[in-house]
DNA sequence: CGGTTGACCAAGT
DNA sequence: GACTTGGCCAACC
């Protein structure tokens, strides 16, 4: 990789490393970037300029296990992990079960 | 360079 | 369980 990439785009990289039917926290990728900037990967998720099926940004939910928002809607956000076997009840999805962890 | 804005988080009421 | 509060940080204006 190169050696400085912004903010957004470490953001980018790791959200492609998310395995199908599997999801992440906000939380979780600034963790990983050694950072606290969870606002700031939300926003880096809304902006993003890349093609969406190479990043999958609707598999980042909150830390608290609610949906979190998505650029084309909560409705097709949820509709889109549940056609990846993402199971939601009561608009939550058990961490336990399908939170990727990185590393 | 200060102020505002979020797809946030945790703790408290 | 719903709502408020204070804190967090990059991007944008």
């Amino acid at each position: 990789m190169p050696y400085k990439m912004n903010f957004n785009d470490r953001c980018y990289q790791i959200l492609k490393t998310i395995p199908l039917g599997k999801v992440t926290t906000y939380k979780s990728i600034a963790q990983k970037l050694n950072s606290k900037a969870y606002r700031a990967v939300g926003n880096a998720m809304n902006k993003n300029p890349h093609d969406p099926n190479l990043y999958p940004c609707h598999r980042v939910i909150s830390a608290s296990g609610n949906i979190g928002g998505y650029a084309h809607g909560t409705e097709a956000k949820k509709e889109r992990l549940k056609s990846e076997g993402i199971i939601i009840e009561k608009g939550k999805i058990d961490l336990n079960k399908f939170e990727f962890r990185i590393n």
